[in-house]
RNA sequence: GCCGGGAUGGUGGAAUAGGUAGACACGCAAGACUUAAAAUCUUGUGGCCAUCUGGCCGUGCGGGUUCGAUUCCCGCUCCUGGUACCA
């Protein structure tokens, strides 16, 4: 090619020969942006609620959209979900494919301190640059439903639905939501002694009467006991450096996961979501859910239902009670002390003078360690006594009751019967300090403890001879019977923390009166985020709102303070799906109509990071909405595949120490050397751009070498992708160099969807090549669009059948990376045997265009097809172009191959197995002995065994 | 500790109702074209042995079931994700 343009050049026809070559080569630039624009301007990837057609709503989790811009790996759950929009488009179905910005978040905050710059502004740009890159790429979203939780518009619903959850509450005989107002009149009529609700755990009985009797302030509080979003004083993660509260997913290991600051726990007025109501709910609804098992497995962990008892144990010699809760109340006659977390008031309390100093020093010295340590320290085991016997209801016997610090405060009572000898931890305690160990179920103590679930009890009185199962009714009908106990499920997860002291966050719909909170009429929504001079917490520790002039609200009693704290970061998050369906209603979050047209989301793609808040708050939401029949789903997401992270894979030169010469990775071990790391986007294939690496930064201006075959190779590592590292690639420089298609070939073929895997550009010269192969399928001669309307033959037939049987087989499984290799093969056989026919090129357009949908279009069109190929229908696959009549079957003897054997398909075992033995290879083998075993499975294998 | 997922050539990976291991691609090597390079094309490419026909070994390790095991079972090792004293 370069030969001919340098001719052209000579002869002055240099202009009509680059025009020339331009058009017969495949010229990814020109293709893809014709095609973007083309999609921008017919509107070709609109959706509207169309009752003849079936529904399909594929759903990627919206990005926060980060000042870095977006990396590689973040468009790989995107493309997956473009892909299987595309076929879904192409078998007939209406489909949802749409795209936002989680907009809400820390980072544009803390960018707001640093700068004084309007979070709002800088989320704008960031936007702006998601876009531009997202559209570069060729997705088939539908733009106009674009939404931003950040935006007044959509927040407004944000707020509607927090006012929602503040009117109602969960009632248990319903087993949904119901209307605090249906509440207050039951209060009206009887009370609270019959109502079966979820509330706190100290809420006040009162009867009718009483309840008339009340203030409005001290009826306003008790219904705070019952609302499903609710103020409280909770105790928080609290973290200093960021000035808010975090919730229990944001920190890890007592750090905040956004810039990791030291956490504590602090005692403060807080919103909570009483998501614990749902969560028998949220817990059964997921078996139905086609959810990979690891991330059910981890929301069960989460909810972590134990079903078990509750008892109540007297102290002697006090009027004080102490409550356990214990899944295994059949083992009731083995408990030998009870222990009590350090935190506990009642510990505390129960301490008696002769224990007092050893007692209160250890709860002092359990109280400053912190939690981390506690955490780590799994090992050491530690505890006092408090001097004080308990009474077992059982038996009347006294046991001793302790302070253990591997009680934990925050789940169940706080307290906990120990049965030193059927728990791991209660026998360690007790061994530790030497406490009585007693077993009652059937087995063998050799081993230490055992949990002899499956075992007889014995030594317990009334429950000897029983099973675990038998024993724990009888033991929990006695308990409800002298009303000292009773059977208890307990879950693990707590209620959700709603509110952080923060600016860029949505601001809650209340103000306050008396110290009560009360909601903002409907009308007055969205409550609009207030300007403020600074992004930081006033001189008196107020949140940032606390700037804000006039943050007040009016009503006809008064002029009232708004809250000043915002909703945290998964508010918004925790339905926008619903919004896509409905972007710019103003009336409601979404109309009904459209919500049960499009209904609940059939594939949602992305990270199993957020298997725990994200999707555990979504389907708490959905479920209230539900409840109050705003929508007609009570799971928001049907089927979910979670996409493994992209891992940076970063490279290094490394340096003479103390010199400017860098040796190659084959010869570093003869020199004294340090490694360095070096932008990835000066190597290929591991070998350095030396121009590029002396161009990088003016210390390396006057760098040497040491080369290995006039190569540098560079050492690699995979760590995960960050700027420090210089292994961060953005999609633009792919796409710059190589073309979207082939960026979204690439990242399908790197391998399975969901595994984690390095980043690197080895392979991406293959999908490059591949996709010219296709283009000079149809254009065979000097690069002229040639194809033959004659009909196909039956190796051109089979070629094209046996890609698309792959590709409806690998669409299923969400096997991306093979359909890519069905395709390459597909087109390396047709290009052998010559193909263009139009009989089989149309159809394989049609077939790769889910994949690489600018050059499908672009042949489509050439084709001499006007409409969209999206409108076009996904090729029918028909068996008989597969149909073989040999089968090339292979010999084994004694289980290994010796021999291959092409037989027709329509012979029965007995005729291959003479067929067989006829063979001079295998003949050579039996060495004239008959085998003592012949297997044959038709059209597979054959197998003698001597 | 507990609960998931995984380990296949120099590299990414393919093949599991048990049936020819290594598809497809990268890389590498040789060749063609070129003054040359790049690009392109052709051929080869798991390891070891052999002059060839070919043989032996081989899917993390050790056993087992089977005519036949990457696939099933038992026991380990390592990597990785989640969770963490949950009573």
């Amino acid at each position: 090619m370069h030969k001919a343009l340098i001719i052209f050049y000579f002869c002055g026809h240099y202009k009509k020969a680059i025009k020339k070559l331009i058009m017969a080569e495949y010229n990814f630039r020109e293709i893809e942006q014709k095609w973007q624009h083309n999609w921008k301007e017919k509107g070709t990837f609109k959706a509207a609620v169309d009752q003849k057609r079936p529904k399909f709503y594929s759903l990627d989790m919206f990005p926060y959209p980060s000042g870095a811009g977006l990396h590689v790996g973040h468009p790989l759950g995107y493309i997956a979900s473009d892909i299987v929009s595309r076929f879904k488009l192409l078998k007939g179905f209406n489909v949802l494919h749409p795209m936002g910005y989680d907009s809400f978040g820390l980072p544009a905050e803390q960018y707001a301190i640093q700068t004084g710059q309007h979070p709002a502004l800088t989320t704008e740009q960031n936007i702006s640059r998601y876009t531009e890159q997202l559209k570069n790429i060729g997705f088939a979203f539908d733009w106009d439903r674009e939404v931003r939780t950040s935006d007044p518009a959509y927040y407004k619903w944000t707020q509607w639905i927090f006012m929602q959850l503040f009117s109602s509450y969960y009632d248990l005989e319903a087993d949904k939501a119901l209307s605090i107002s249906s509440l207050v009149a039951r209060f009206e009529q009887e009370g609270n002694g019959q109502v079966k609700a979820v509330c706190d755990e100290h809420t006040p009985a009162f009867t009718a009467a009483q309840w008339k009797a009340f203030s409005t302030n001290e009826q306003q509080q008790l219904l705070l006991h019952y609302r499903l979003t609710f103020l409280a004083e909770t105790t928080v993660n609290w973290c200093g450096a960021l000035g808010t509260v975090l919730s229990n997913d944001e920190v890890k290991d007592g750090f905040s996961e956004r810039g990791g600051h030291p956490v504590e726990r602090k005692k403060m007025m807080q919103w909570s979501m009483r998501i614990t109501a749902y969560a028998d709910r949220l817990l059964k609804g997921l078996d139905q859910l086609a959810w990979s098992e690891p991330i059910k497995e981890m929301q069960r962990n989460w909810i972590g239902k134990s079903i078990g008892a509750e008892v109540v144990f007297a102290v002697k010699g006090s009027n004080q009670k102490i409550q356990v809760f214990t899944t295994r109340v059949d083992t009731i006659y083995g408990v030998t002390y009870l222990a009590l977390a350090p935190e506990s008031d009642l510990a505390t309390e129960l301490i008696t003078d002769s224990e007092r100093t050893t007692a209160e020093a250890y709860i002092q010295q359990a109280k400053n360690r912190s939690e981390r340590d506690r955490m780590s320290d799994v090992k050491t085991i530690s505890g006092a006594f408090t001097g004080s016997y308990a009474i077992n209801p059982f038996n009347g016997e006294e046991i001793p009751v302790w302070i253990a610090d591997y009680v934990l405060a925050g789940y169940g009572t706080g307290a906990v019967m120990a049965v030193p000898a059927h728990d791991e931890r209660d026998y360690n305690f007790a061994t530790h300090f030497g406490l009585e160990i007693r077993q009652v179920i059937e087995g063998s103590m050799e081993n230490g403890s055992f949990p002899g679930k499956g075992g007889i009890v014995i030594n317990s009185g009334n429950l000897t001879g029983l099973t675990m199962k038998e024993a724990m009714n009888t033991c929990i009908a006695f308990l409800e019977e002298q009303g000292i106990g009773r059977g208890k499920v307990q879950y693990r997860m707590r209620d959700a923390i709603f509110t952080r002291q923060r600016y860029w966050g949505e601001p809650l719909p209340v103000y306050f009166k008396d110290g009560l909170p009360y909601l903002i009429e409907e009308k007055d929504l969205p409550l609009v985020l207030p300007e403020v001079d600074k992004y930081l917490p006033t001189e008196d520790g107020a949140p940032p709102l606390g700037r804000a002039k006039d943050w007040t609200y009016t009503t006809e009693t008064g002029t009232y303070p708004l809250e000043l704290s915002t909703m945290p970061g998964w508010a918004g998050s925790s339905w926008y799906f619903f919004r896509y369906m409905d972007p710019s209603n103003t009336n409601s979050f979404a109309d009904k109509d459209k919500t049960d047209y499009w209904g609940a989301v059939d594939l949602y793609i992305g990270g199993s990071e957020h298997a725990t808040g994200h999707l555990l708050y979504s389907r708490f939401w959905t479920k209230f909405l539900y409840d109050i029949g705003a929508v007609s789903i009570d799971e928001p997401f049907q089927k979910m595949i979670n996409q493994g992270m992209i891992q940076g894979r970063s490279n290094f030169v490394y340096r003479i120490k103390g010199s400017n010469t860098f040796v190659s990775l084959g010869l570093k071990d003869n020199h004294d050397t340090s490694a360095m790391h070096v932008d990835v986007n000066i190597v290929h294939n591991d070998q350095l751009n030396l121009e590029k690496f002396k161009a990088w930064r003016p210390d390396l201006a006057n760098a040497e070498f040491i080369l290995e075959d006039g190569k540098y190779h560079c050492g690699a590592e995979v760590e995960k992708m960050s700027k420090s590292k210089y292994n961060v690639v953005n999609p633009d420089d792919i796409i710059e160099r190589y073309g979207a298609d082939t960026l979204r070939l690439y990242e399908m073929f790197l391998g399975p969807l969901e595994q984690f895997k390095p980043w690197n550009t080895n392979g991406i010269d293959g999908v490059y090549k591949f996709l010219r192969k296709l283009w000079n399928l149809y254009h065979p001669q000097n690069g002229a669009f040639v194809v033959s309307d004659l009909p196909a033959n039956k190796e051109e037939l089979k070629a094209l059948h046996k890609a698309i049987k792959k590709m409806e087989e690998d669409m299923a499984n969400f096997s991306f990376n093979t359909s890519v290799s069905s395709f390459m093969i597909c087109v390396n056989e047709l290009t052998s045997l010559g193909c263009n026919k139009r009989e089989v090129l149309e159809p394989l357009a049609i077939l790769v265009s889910p994949y690489a949908p600018h050059i499908a279009e672009e042949l489509w069109a050439l084709l001499g097809h006007s409409d969209s190929i999206t409108k076009a229908s996904f090729p029918e696959f028909q068996e008989a172009h597969l149909v073989e009549s040999n089968f090339e079957y292979p010999v084994m003897i004694n289980g290994k191959l010796r021999a291959k054997l092409d037989l027709p398909l329509t012979l029965t075992v007995p005729e291959i197995e003479k067929a067989a033995l006829a063979d001079a290879q295998v003949q050579k083998w039996l060495e004239g002995k008959a085998p003592k075993k012949v297997i044959i499975v038709p059209g597979k294998i054959v197998n003698l065994v001597v």
